[in-house]
RNA sequence: GCGCCCGUAGCUCAGUUGGAUAGAGCAGCGGAUUUCUAAUCCGCAGGCCGCAGGUUCGAGUCCUGCCGGGCGUGCCA
């Protein structure tokens, strides 16, 4: 690496200052400024104090008395009050820029995770209705987040948890048997806090008038085995109203859990979204995983009894209060039911598990870690990401979203409008924790002013390019450093200095979780191509050599632009429609 | 009240973990096309980085206190 040789030669020298490794960290970064040079270290500006030694001296000596190859590191400059400033031959730069392009180069040496398993879970909106827009952001942050572990070598594991169990799936059970009922003309008391939306109006429709058919298309999407416990209740819609209330409800709720899942897991296949496991809650009940938990926790002298209910000790975990794992009445809370999940992901062998949460759950977190270290897993092992709040914008105004109510924007609805892509793209520029802002008649309307499309329009104007050559007779070679050599224009080495960027940006992407640097860096890239484009203009006109430099830095161009967006999960086209 | 998140251009947001003259897109103004798609490029304008202190060579970034907005603070999920 690059850094190691700068790092070691910059180490060599201030041995004679008595400074060694183990008494400083040294930095190297690229300056904004590319008349800074291609890297950058503070080195001096922080040894200046503990040397007492004026800053920018101690840069001048420090850069007379370092030496590198020189078809590796070109000059040493000293600048403003002491950065030291590396310039990079350009040889040197075009192996790097070969490097990425080589499969078997940088891109794999980033693969240092050693196949770890890690598991990311989100989602797992309540199974109650349609996916909203709130989703959405999960879901782009969470399968980007699974493709960047993935390019830095873990064993990545997307999740889906879905609550099929408890008060809510009973509530929507009974809220669909009095729509459906309502629709037969009956009196009914609504249940209060019910389901109100739309959906569960035709639903209960389609239960009137299709019944058994409308029960054979529901149960159709689940032929696949993890979905095999989404089961129709026997009988048809007509049967189950005759059953008793509770057991004439549970027919309803699971007739509109397997409804509404299917719903769920449509949209979440037209957004681009794989998950390799849908874990469900019903199926910790059924293998008494809340019992073994409870258990364990017992064991471990983090529980006590008292009011009649069963408490967790998460006030010794840094929590406020402690928190009731099952009430009074023999039923097990909501957080007990995640202890145990999470408690079975551990067992399951992953190493590491991330969980994006929405922002009205981070007060959960505590409890949650305070419950993992009373069973001993290890701290750190957990790691919640919180998502905030999206605000959607419709006239200007903010859209009041209430799934109770039946009012919010639908995941669907925003795919349908806006588009899967641009949607992703504008999630995946925005920092995880950051309030946003979304205009839903600016995304609609103006589609074609979006930032994405200028990197889509990069890479479809590459594929362009090169079939013009094509036609023309023109072979474009594989990169070499023969061709490359013959780059002459700034536009082409800032592109260059830009490209060979490409794998500390997931490195870092992945490791901060942090997938918006790889919108960022791609509009850069696609910023600097077409500036390269424009200024170096007619590149099949040119002499041979020239030519052939050009075209083959596209080539790489094309592939950075490629890997970056196949880890947002967007379409790269090889040719858009000319507008107008 | 307490806890968490956020305050950066008219708008939506970045800012490389404390670096050099704070950036991008959109909106505004002015230019560039006999093309290999102008869905592009070039230029101009736009800022007390919420306010006030502190830490140090150096702060949009770190610490404290205010101001303003969002969320949480259930034997709900």
């Amino acid at each position: 690496m690059l850094e190691d040789l700068l790092r070691k030669g910059l180490l060599t020298v201030l041995e004679k200052y008595g400074v060694f490794e183990e008494d400083v960290q040294i930095e190297l970064e690229k300056p904004r400024d590319r008349s800074h040079g291609d890297l950058s270290t503070n080195l001096a500006l922080m040894l200046g104090k503990r040397l007492g030694r004026k800053p920018r001296e101690l840069a001048g000596e420090i850069a007379a008395d370092v030496s590198f190859p020189r078809d590796v590191i070109e000059s040493v400059e000293i600048a403003g009050p002491g950065f030291i400033n590396f310039r990079i031959a350009r040889q040197h730069q075009i192996d790097l820029l070969l490097d990425v392009w080589n499969p078997e180069g940088a891109l794999q040496d980033i693969r240092t995770a050693g196949h770890k398993r890690i598991n990311v879970e989100f989602i797992s909106a309540n199974p109650t209705g349609p996916l909203n827009v709130v989703s959405a952001r999960a879901g782009a942050f969470g399968m980007t987040m699974v493709r960047l572990l993935e390019a830095v070598g873990y064993d990545a594991h997307a999740e889906y948890y879905v609550n099929d169990a408890g008060r809510q799936v009973t509530l929507l059970g009974q809220s669909l048997r009095a729509h459906y009922l309502q629709l037969l003309g009956e009196e009914v008391v609504f249940p209060e806090e019910g389901y109100k939306g739309q959906y569960l109006e035709i639903m209960a429709a389609e239960l009137l008038h299709q019944d058994e058919a409308a029960i054979r298309a529901a149960s159709a999407a689940f032929n696949d085995e993890s979905f095999q416990r989404v089961a129709a209740p026997p009988g048809c819609a007509n049967d189950w109203r005759r059953l008793p209330d509770d057991e004439s409800a549970r027919c309803f709720s699971k007739y509109a859990l397997m409804k509404i899942l299917g719903w769920q897991r449509e949209t979440c296949r037209r957004f681009g979204l794989r998950f390799d496991t849908w874990y469900f809650e019903s199926e910790l009940h059924e293998t008494k995983r809340l019992d073994r938990a409870l258990e364990r926790l017992r064991k471990q002298d983090a529980v006590y009894e008292e009011d009649g209910a069963v408490w967790f000790k998460s006030s010794t975990h840094d929590d406020e209060k402690d928190r009731v794992l099952v009430r009074a009445d023999g039923r097990p809370t909501y957080f007990l039911a995640d202890i145990a999940y999470h408690y079975h992901k551990f067992q399951r062998g992953f190493e590491h598990a991330i969980d994006y949460w929405g922002p009205d759950h981070h007060g959960y977190i505590q409890r949650m870690q305070g419950a993992m270290a009373a069973l001993d897993i290890e701290p750190g092992w957990l790691e919640v990401q919180i998502l905030q709040h999206v605000n959607f914008l419709e006239g200007g105004q903010p859209i009041k979203m209430s799934k109770r109510a039946g009012s919010f924007v639908t995941m669907d609805a925003l795919i349908d409008e806006v588009g899967a892509d641009v949607t992703k793209y504008i999630f995946l520029t925005r920092k995880p924790n950051s309030h946003l802002d979304f205009d839903l008649d600016l995304a609609k309307d103006q589609t074609e002013k979006n930032p994405v499309l200028k990197v889509k329009y990069a890479h479809a104007r590459i594929c362009s390019l090169l079939n013009e050559a094509a036609s023309r007779g023109v072979i474009v070679g594989e990169p070499s450093p023969a061709m490359l050599a013959h780059l002459e224009h700034e536009a082409e080495w800032a592109l260059v200095g830009e490209l060979i960027r490409l794998p500390r940006i997931i490195v870092s992407a992945a490791w901060a979780r942090e997938p918006h640097r790889l919108t960022g860096y791609a509009d850069d890239i696609a910023a600097l191509y077409n500036e390269f484009y424009t200024k170096c203009r007619r590149i099949l006109d040119q002499p041979e050599e020239r030519r052939q430099s050009q075209l083959q830095l596209s080539l790489v161009t094309r592939r950075v632009i490629k890997v970056l967006l196949d880890l947002i999960g967007i379409d790269a086209p090889e040719k858009m429609e000319k507008r107008d």
